[in-house]
DNA sequence: CTTAGCACTCAAATGGGTTAAGTGCTAAGA
DNA sequence: TCTTAGCACTTAACCCATTTGAGTGCTAAG
């Protein structure tokens, strides 16, 4: 158990290094803590808080840094989120305002204001949909040959896709395929769909295995409206904050950026806002960075991720606070949507 | 005028140059020219090259490095494209392989194909659409109180929007909205289009009107589909290329990129394929740095724009075949699009 | 015109000396 | 028992001189 003073101690040198970015030592801390002792005991505190592993030294006469220890227990214990500022506020209210945009658009739209926000890494995953069906199908005639097949999912997701009416299928037969999907595929499960068109419908196939025909289309919109989606917003904002003379570094976690793995790995499930460091996951290329992440429920889907990546040292109070406040915008937002819809 | 060794001397430091980033001494030279002579020769032309200005050392005792009028002597005389091998040829076509492509999305792929088999970074620009007219206009009803709006262009480009249809407007009314916009604005240019709305119709507007309504839906949706629009593929090639310990320059770079400026200064319009240095443009953000640009004509709209942007010591040979291919595959595979449409 | 030879140049690497920030420890004071 | 002044000690960072090696220009002979 840490006394009131060391307390101070390890949140002040928390606050300083995640400021400044070097060690912190003895005098420094001595000026600015509201307590006045001489550097002398200061000394022989953060002596003791390095024995207990909350903070370590980069060598043997360096000032303090934080351990990963010392980094939990801040996060756990001491910090207060900030208030998120009036100005920031408006400035996602402002993004998110236009009212045409859909649940994509909303998602992608978040990780590229929070990475500007926070001049780090936004990483946004759409909630999976499960149990979706699908709602709605229609077809409308374009151009001579093509048509646009849209596919209305029961959460309102709308995928489109323009197709070109292979040769020699005549508008009747055309008639006829819209007729059956109507009966037989609309109100399934979007992933039960491809199959029953497979299987069931042995009457269409002669038209929907036409090469680059229906089936195709139908898949990759499928695909499109139920992939579990991941945005990621400000990928040059590495260059803030990694170690930028290490490129072999950046590159492999722009990699990683690419192909984000192993979610469930990356949060704590059972907070609505957690931080989790790179020390702490098996995945080394993580190592010197940090990942606050927030959950959020469309009430519709799964659960949303929200997840800023930055370097260890960063400003938590700041971070939690803001990510705190967006996830509220975010949800809001999101039940706005389905209201609309729905209403 | 360069004699025929000069010449082969030249070549050969900027081959070396472009491989191995390091000043060429006549030593290594002396080794690899297919004439036999000796180092102390091969001096002699060096510094017969060097008062002429095309080449230039990094101090006294340095090796030679090309400059820029030797880069330029190089690409305007000598240079020989290399042929693009199979494998990478094939990896283009595969990349066009869909049927369901649409011209922003073989545009946006395009860039990515070529940042990924050149390892630079990838500039595409969209030809601008001039002339386009609005040839349909659909209304497709969605949800409860949603329409999805679908514009199609005289080129066979679609833009769709899901709009809400705003509380108490009737059936008969949107359908009086529809036959209008029937009558009076298809065929129209799509820059008039708006405004014909706006003033020649005045018996809708207070359906047009509505807060967030058809106006904004046909502004937006029409500017996507008339502006001229630059996509990048790789940006964080730059880390394989760009001074990554200048984290400053890595950062105007990147903003470049995001707000491509001036094309018409980067691109050397008469020429199919052509090589722009940095030192010979006015934006010092791109010394050091060069770019190959080709122009592409899909047949229907202006001229689009392939460039690749690199360091200044780019193997120019490789590059330049590589972009010729890259400029036949792309123009082929859109005039197949504008086939399929209009067939 | 070519070439061997040689003096010369300069960046990069190496290594010693100094500085400054910071520590741990001790002994005295409250 | 806790706090503090004092001091010896440690180490990275900086500076500066020296060495090394790759490469050049020039000269004189072939």
């Amino acid at each position: 158990m840490l006394t009131e003073r060391q307390l101070l101690i390890l949140e002040a040198i928390i606050r300083d290094y995640t400021d400044i970015g070097q060690p912190i030592g003895s005098k420094a801390l001595q000026q600015q803590l509201p307590i006045h002792v001489s550097s002398a005991t200061i000394r022989n505190e953060m002596a003791f808080l390095e024995r207990q592993g909350y903070i370590t030294k980069e060598h043997s006469s360096s000032g303090r840094i934080p351990s990963i220890k010392g980094y939990r227990y801040y996060v756990d214990n001491i910090v207060k989120p900030t208030k998120l500022d009036k100005q920031s506020l408006g400035s996602i209210r402002h993004s998110f305002d236009s009212e045409f945009l859909k649940v994509d658009e909303i998602v992608e739209i978040s990780a590229r204001i929070l990475s500007d926000l926070t001049s780090y890494t936004a990483i946004m995953l759409k909630p999976e949909s499960t149990d979706l069906r699908l709602e709605g199908f229609r077809m409308v005639p374009i151009g001579n040959q093509q048509v646009m097949v849209i596919l209305v999912a029961s959460d309102g997701t709308v995928e489109s896709q323009i197709f070109t009416i292979p040769q020699g299928i005549s508008g009747d037969e055309l008639e006829l395929v819209i007729r059956v999907i109507n009966d037989q595929v609309v109100g399934l499960p979007l992933n039960q769909v491809i199959t029953k068109l497979h299987t069931a419908l042995p009457i269409l196939t002669q038209y929907l295995k036409h090469p680059n025909g229906f089936l195709d289309i139908f898949g990759s919109v499928l695909d499109k409206a139920v992939r579990e989606q991941v945005y990621v917003g400000g990928r040059m904002n590495l260059l803030n904050f990694a170690q930028s003379n290490n490129v072999e570094q950046l590159k492999s976690l722009s990699a990683l950026l690419n192909h984000v793995p192993n979610i469930d790995e990356l949060i704590d499930a059972n907070k609505d806002v957690s931080v989790r460091f790179g020390y702490e996951l098996t995945d080394k290329v993580l190592a010197n960075y940090s990942l606050i992440s927030a959950t959020y429920d469309d009430g519709h889907n799964g659960e949303g991720l929200i997840a800023i990546l930055g370097p260890t040292n960063m400003p938590y109070a700041k971070m939690l606070g803001l990510l705190g406040a967006f996830r509220k915008e975010l949800t809001a937002r999101l039940i706005d949507y389905y209201h609309n819809f729905e209403g």
